[in-house]
DNA sequence: ACCTTGTTTCGATGGTTAGCTAAATAACGA
DNA sequence: TCGTTATTTAGCTAACCATCGAAACAAGGT
């Protein structure tokens, strides 16, 4: 959970996760949002996938990340809830049917 | 509000915001609950004031710490607005009139 | 087999951050 | 004015992090 914070702090990787809300994307279509080499990019996802954040599955060359929501939404609601802000927990987690931090 | 995220990816620091939660302390009672050294504190002090998140007043040879919860809210609920998962905001800014990231 | 494309590892570098001790500042009481 | 107490600033070290270019590693297409 604090690697997930950490993830957090970073804009680059918050974006990352902002664009893969919208649809699942490869490395190389995520990278071209940004003005960073690939090397930077790949480390930037590493720590996204360290915090359970995404999840990374390759077909071919390619490999396709997509959003953890549910870990996401652990972190901050969880957070969240410790501060009296409410946090109505109502992801719809369509693609994340196993739900919860998997072990 | 990067800034907010940054200061929020150090465990002390988001304990730090969580015990001043529950009641304003001051910069020599909050370090009793932490086994780093007293000027280590006043540094992650310096970045939560940077962060706006908390509020600081002197009185005497004390200063007192006290949460920003509507700072804390804008962003953690901003964010998780962009997620979808709803984020109910309520919190009681008894002592934040004013509201909002203040320009 | 041989390129081509997508992705990661390697090694280096500059900047940032957390932590320390010791010293400075500020306010109060005697 | 002289201590005492609370907090911060100064100066430092060690660890960490983001970034890069270049090279290595797949997997497919030709």
């Amino acid at each position: 959970m604090n690697k997930v914070f950490k993830a957090l702090a970073d804009p680059t990787r918050r974006k990352v996760l902002e664009l893969l809300r919208q649809r699942a994307m490869t490395a190389g279509e995520l990278s071209e949002h940004f003005e960073v080499s690939k090397p930077t990019m790949s480390a930037h996802f590493a720590v996204l996938r360290e915090a359970d954040l995404v999840d990374a599955s390759k077909q071919g060359t390619t490999i396709t990340y997509r959003l953890k929501l549910s870990v996401l939404e652990d972190a901050l609601l969880g957070f969240s809830q410790a501060f009296g802000f409410g946090a109505a927990a109502s992801a719809d987690k369509t693609d994340t049917p196993g739900k919860g931090t998997q072990p």
